[in-house]
DNA sequence: TTTAGTTGGTTCATTATTTGAACCGTTGGT
DNA sequence: ACCAACGGTTCAAATAATGAACCAACTAAA
């Protein structure tokens, strides 16, 4: 391990329980020389990766990354990771997946990508809105979302997009605990008839959704053994995408 | 300037015209050994800072760095504070805002906020490099630092962003001294052209300048009127801005 | 007030790492 | 087929990193 590797590996003892660590727990926590670490962080300092706080003296990180932050924004949106992703998961499945985001209070689907390895299959338009209550995209948000937004969405009349649409509150509430600990929601002919959807919700930087992936299949070929693939997978992708964009997931959640 | 210092500093030539460069390029902007470069690139790869587009072989900005301005967030809220005060900011003057901060020896535009009550409106761009002589938010800045760095960025020649920059030092020199006892920088088309700004800094815990909340409308709508009303929520976001992120004004000034 | 144990920061001889010219193997244009 | 440029690799020589010991300042306890 280089030097450089050393020295930004310190970085990764600053968490949100502890976001400012002194010289010597520094040294400590790494195991490297106190010289060591002084140095490094010393340097980093100069380049305003980290900074020190005026009262005590223990380091934080700095405004620095900030920049680098908005230039990775700006080279690499979230959507280009999406579509790596929608790829890997209609490829594995075989069928029709895509990836929603909450803008204020309504979900947009964002991206999509199609399967060919069956004749029929779930089709998508980008950038149309999805409810919350009727999808399987839009529950799994809402099994992590704060209850104050909970609350803000499911008020009655709920649209009966399909036969099959849960239109009760009541009803829809008690399907979320369930969610919150497995992690996949899904809804069967909730929204468009026919049609077996499977989501898993993508994180943000305060641990809270920001959206959803998903996988859409007809009714019929959505078996036992599809549905664990799917869950399998979108664990899988879920996990990556919330890493790649900054996000975290909620405190006693992992993805399977 | 130690090894760590070197291949931090690599990072700096990432930006948002050059946002991917390659190995041979990044060697030669940098002055450094390719095969310097490419030790460098590949340690911090390791560690997620950056990484290397999978069709070409040129290195970007890493996913970690979201990660690590997440934390920073966690620790000095600065932008989410700003985010909130841009949407004051935008919706109080019908016209964008944007807030910016000193990193080194360069500014940097981070966030912005747009209005909808025009249909046209100044546009910007996140981690956009500003120059300190021909912005509002430059000039407010300059006018609160110490004589050493005004110094460093006043060396001529000063690039002539538009025929209305102002490039000569001592004549800028001379608008300091009033911006420091207003607290007002402006800027009538002197970044681009039809653009009349005003700017305040945002002081930091050692009572010295890290940026500044602006808010840019067209020439046409700036009219004596909007300029007062600009400076009143200015003050106030500046205000609330410094305090909350544990800045303090210098001794002898306070936002109006 | 003394003591003992912290803290952040510094020194310098020893040591290990970084460095760069030259070298690959590929690629893309002519 | 040629040439130039690319990303990546090598190895002796040069340079920078390292860590034990050492400050000075501070805290808490005796």
């Amino acid at each position: 391990m280089g030097t450089v590797s050393k020295a930004l590996s310190l970085l990764s003892f600053f968490s949100r329980q502890r976001p400012e660590i002194g010289l010597s727990d520094l040294a400590r926590l790494s195991g490297m020389n106190k010289a060591t670490v002084y140095r490094h962080m010393t340097e980093m300092a100069a380049q305003g990766i980290v900074e020190q706080t005026q009262t005590g003296k223990s380091y934080r990180l700095g405004a620095e990354v900030l920049r680098l932050a908005a230039l990775r924004e700006a080279a690499v949106p979230l959507l280009e990771v999406a579509r790596e992703q929608l790829r890997i998961l209609s490829e594995a499945a075989g069928e029709t997946a895509h990836v929603s985001i909450v803008q204020g209070s309504r979900l947009n689907a964002l991206a999509h990508h199609y399967s060919t390895r069956h004749g029929t299959r779930v089709t998508m338009e980008d950038a149309e809105v999805l409810s919350f209550h009727g999808t399987a995209s839009g529950l799994s948000i809402l099994a992590f979302s704060d209850p104050v937004f909970r609350d803000t969405v499911l008020v009655e009349p709920l649209a009966a997009h399909t036969a099959h649409t849960e239109t009760n509150p009541d009803q829809i509430r008690a399907r979320l605990a369930d969610i919150e600990t497995t992690g996949f929601a899904q809804s069967v002919g909730g929204f468009e008839a026919d049609v077996h959807s499977i989501a898993t919700p993508i994180f943000g930087p305060d641990a809270r959704p920001i959206g959803a992936l998903a996988i859409a299949a007809p009714v019929a070929r959505m078996t036992p053994e599809m549905i664990t693939l799917c869950q399998t997978q979108l664990a899988r992708s879920a996990a990556d995408l919330t890493r790649r964009t900054g996000g975290f997931t909620p405190a006693g959640f992992t993805f399977a």
